[in-house]
DNA sequence: CTTTTATTATGATTAAGGTCATAGCGAATA
DNA sequence: TATTCGCTATGACCTTAATCATAATAAAAG
């Protein structure tokens, strides 16, 4: 989100994480402002029994865990590397000036809160009100949006049978029976267990 | 939120809505920035069965609906008068125009959506992880730490059974029956119907 | 102080999704 | 070209919350 340099002016420092590996906890309070640099970061609840819940997975140029740098509060979820990533970090309060002395930056991030706060919205609806199979369309058109915006055509979705479950609440087999079902009545296609939306 | 002469100066106009009165459409283009003067506003969202899901309720001097003021979307949930009430309203160009010029009210702004998304999220891993207990007790403790995050005593919860149902994405009978377990786990006391928490 | 209305309460039944077990496929590794 | 490993697939069964029906309280209105 911030341009690389800027980062780099504020203190931030590269840092390498292995795939799986935790950059944060649930319940830590937070001390640095996270942009990905390289590969991919979840943010995710595992509760009791071990079910992960996948609040959101933030690729290239995107920061993530912002919210609780403004309010007093601990994480709510723990960040893990979704794959081998790179990402750069600077201090909570290096992120905090650097919104107060840069208004535009300060007004991009805005909308980047006001936007996650929409997507939220869509999905916890769906999540409350909904069956499986709208659940998982809706998810699956949040993502195809969100990376391709104007494209018609069948995109393919880069994302298991499992992660689809943990976004959306639900158990593999339902959202592989659910999938299918989808196929059936050419909401997307399956080809060789990849799927296209 | 904002100063009430301010945004009488920044052209604000009072509405007065009556019970159940639409404030908005889901699916609206978002035109204002509105504030709740007296009263309170629930934003819903009612799918075909009938069923409602409420993504919030604000009250006296709260703003609501102002994410898509920033982002390109429509209203993802309509916005109902939840009891008689007055509204100030200003339009979306004062309101961008507004945080462009006063960045503390900027910063005080983004920290509200950044409360708002950990909400969010708190909630949201609870409707996909957990059963209902845990649900309306996770809504139960947001509700209390936002209107008075010291107290430790028991405080009066001023939603029906119906109200918390709509936000935690089960049914009437779901809530009565697990709050009855909840009274008898001696989570919360239940005295004529009022539920304490 | 009765009537009406909204909310809470409770039981019986059903259906949807979860759970468990097991099999099959496909791609990377050796 | 076997072997392993991760993901997809599918059937049988079970649990839990939804559904439907009906009653009992509160609170509000007349």
């Amino acid at each position: 989100m911030f341009h690389r340099d800027l980062l780099i002016t504020w203190g931030g420092i590269f840092r390498k994480y292995q795939k799986d590996q935790t950059i944060f906890y649930e319940g830590d309070k937070a001390m640095f402002y996270y942009e990905v640099i390289e590969g991919s970061v979840k943010m995710v609840n595992i509760n009791e029994d071990g079910k992960e819940f996948i609040q959101g997975i933030f690729k290239c140029g995107e920061s993530f865990g912002e919210p609780v740098l403004l309010i007093d509060e601990p994480y709510p979820a723990c960040a893990v590397a979704n794959e081998d990533c790179v990402l750069i970090r600077i201090t909570r309060e290096s992120f905090v000036q650097l919104l107060k002395e840069y208004p535009d930056i300060h007004l991009s991030f805005t909308r980047i809160l006001a936007k996650r706060l929409y997507n939220k919205s869509l999905m916890s609806k769906e999540i409350s009100s909904y069956g499986p199979e709208h659940r998982i369309e809706t998810l699956l058109h949040i993502l195809k949006k969100n990376i391709n915006p104007l494209n018609v055509n069948k995109l393919k979705v880069d994302l298991s049978r499992q992660q689809i479950a943990d976004m959306t609440g639900l158990r593999v087999e339902t959202v592989i029976r659910c999938m299918k079902k989808m196929q059936e009545k050419g909401i997307l296609n399956i080809e060789k267990g990849k799927v296209y939306y």
